[in-house]
DNA sequence: CTGAAAGCGCTAACAT
DNA sequence: ATGTTAGCGCTTTCAG
């Protein structure tokens, strides 16, 4: 049993302690804790570092980031962090930022303008040294981080911001594949379940949808828009299947919206691929354990993520921005009906 | 179109050029940034908000958290933020501590005691205000928080840790209930879909289970032991059917699990809720959009968070266990069939 | 109401 | 190889 007792040392160490006890300056504490090569002789050092053990000594990281201007943190923010595809954004962001020993600070902007503007805001004041947004606003705010000298790479994003780094996949040419891949399978009327409006931007994979459907000289399908959730996809679905040309084939900008589109259509007594077959959009997990599992095009996060925060975090990053391929990936929802193993 | 040209204004305004700038000392410009009452003239004041506009002025973070001792952070480790259950968890506990001002560091450990304590270590040195810990091990090692001073709230915690501010539900008394549901629907064989035994601490989900077991005076129905993962679900769905004594019911401690659970039965032909009913233990978003809906065991996530961001705030805010109530939610997995609609 | 100044803990010249 | 020391930007007494 080890905490019986309350803590009680409250009184932080300081280099000076450790100085004193160890028998030297303060100069020598900081070279052996930052391991300064070839600035302290062995016998030194090993006492340097049993005075550390003893007084339970830990670096001050404010005080580090006072001197040198650099908090060692990452700021991420997203519209919601509870949505799967960010939540796994989010996740592979930690991951790498933390293997550069770096921390991450996460907020919400819930996709308000005022919102972001005052995370980013706070991330700057805080001294990040860079931050990550995965901006809904087609010309994000990001005064306060030039002002600040702080780096920042946007994420999720369709096109070059000039002047910006940033990451994201071909939207248009994802959804256009998608579609492709239903007018394969003779679809002839194929509706699109876009996301509500994001702010005046105009969505690429509602351009992707209506390409694919030119090429095939196919008219455009019904368009039903909605919130990028859940709920909003069940809405989505149950407005889709009451409309005067019903689609055989539903084109989807989100895997969580098509979770909710196949509840409406199941709900409804449709099956799915049978009388409506469904492509979504993103890739997530949850799109492989849905009934059916959901043929989605799947963008490469973990990559996106890992090539973010390069160009955040190396000194004179790419400004550009950077396109990742998306992949197909066939399941049931499709018409497909590959093996049900998974 | 802002901003054509790159950012130049790399150096940034300090207290001591609005000082210079408003014509007041450094310590004024210190009151009006804190709105400290009753210290400086309007008019002062007037002229010193100007200048930090036209400098572009931001307060330094770093200093002010080292002439402070407090960075108005606080750090939160879980095991896999991108588990639907810790993505809620952790957007729940930024929320709260977002509207006081702090702001959130959030890392995963896996799991893995060696991670955990990296980051718990990494978070004292950052002088964080608090930790939130949802930690697996029964007897997380808090002694580096402890000896740097730093509150820290246990989450997810079944029990009370002697002289710890902890929160969670009832785990026996949720599956008991959850359990005793499929009891009323008159199962006799009702098997248990577990996570693996976390580090050697029994999980109370499964005392529960067998309570409710013993309290209809039923047998011990097949146990399967899987990841918490949609996978591991799978995986357990598909062994528990291959038993000798295949149960007519499954409790699952996850919803996560019980998606793959679902899959597996769906696969291998089996209907929910005719063949085989289930219910399972969270009450995340996802098991509202399932194939069947989910009847789960709802733990009350953000009553739990902004309990747990107020007892590591406040003052010498409660040492104890709070425990928070489950709620039943019934939907069709459990073969009550409500009415469809979400 | 305003200013001067000490000092938070650390790093990195520079001196020894 | 080790010590001295000047700040980093801020808050806050204490004097005026």
């Amino acid at each position: 049993m080890a905490n019986s007792s309350l803590p009680v040392q409250h009184v932080q160490a300081t280099r000076k302690d450790v100085g004193r006890y160890a028998g030297v300056s303060t100069a020598v504490v900081s070279y052996v804790v930052n391991d300064v090569p070839n600035k302290v002789a062995p016998a030194t050092r090993e006492r340097v570092l049993e005075a550390i053990a003893v007084l339970g000594y830990r670096p001050n990281a404010a005080a580090r980031a006072l001197k040198l201007g650099s908090t060692e943190m990452i700021g991420l923010v997203v519209q919601e962090s509870s949505n799967p595809y960010f939540a796994k954004l989010a996740r592979e962001v930690e991951d790498v930022v933390d293997e550069l020993g770096y921390a991450m600070l996460l907020t919400n902007s819930g996709g308000v303008l005022a919102k972001e503007r005052r995370h980013v805001r706070n991330f700057a004041s805080r001294q990040v040294d860079g931050v990550l947004l995965a901006s809904t606003l087609a010309e994000p705010d990001l005064s306060e981080l030039d002002a600040a000298g702080i780096p920042v790479v946007l994420l999720d994003r369709a096109h070059p911001l000039p002047g910006r780094a940033s990451v994201g996949v071909d939207f248009a040419e994802g959804a256009r594949t998608g579609v492709a891949h239903l007018v394969e399978h003779g679809h002839q009327v194929i509706g699109l379940v876009m996301g509500t409006d994001s702010n005046g931007r105009y969505d690429e994979r509602e351009v992707g949808w209506l390409r694919a459907l030119r090429e095939a000289g196919l008219p455009e399908g019904p368009i039903v828009r909605s919130d990028f959730t859940r709920s909003g996809g069940y809405a989505a679905g149950a407005r889709m299947i009451e409309m005067a040309n019903r689609p055989t084939a539903i084109f989807v900008s989100s895997d969580m919206q098509a979770i909710g589109v196949l509840r409406a259509l199941h709900e409804a007594g449709l099956s799915v691929p049978e009388d409506i077959a469904v492509v979504s959009f993103d890739g997530s997990p949850e799109s492989e354990y849905s009934t059916p599992g959901l043929t989605t095009i799947k963008q490469p996060v973990q990559a996106m993520a890992a090539a973010a925060v390069k160009a955040l975090l190396s000194k004179d990053g790419p400004r550009e921005h950077q396109q990742f391929p998306t992949e197909l990936v066939i399941r049931r929802s499709c018409g497909c009906t590959p093996e049900p193993g998974i």
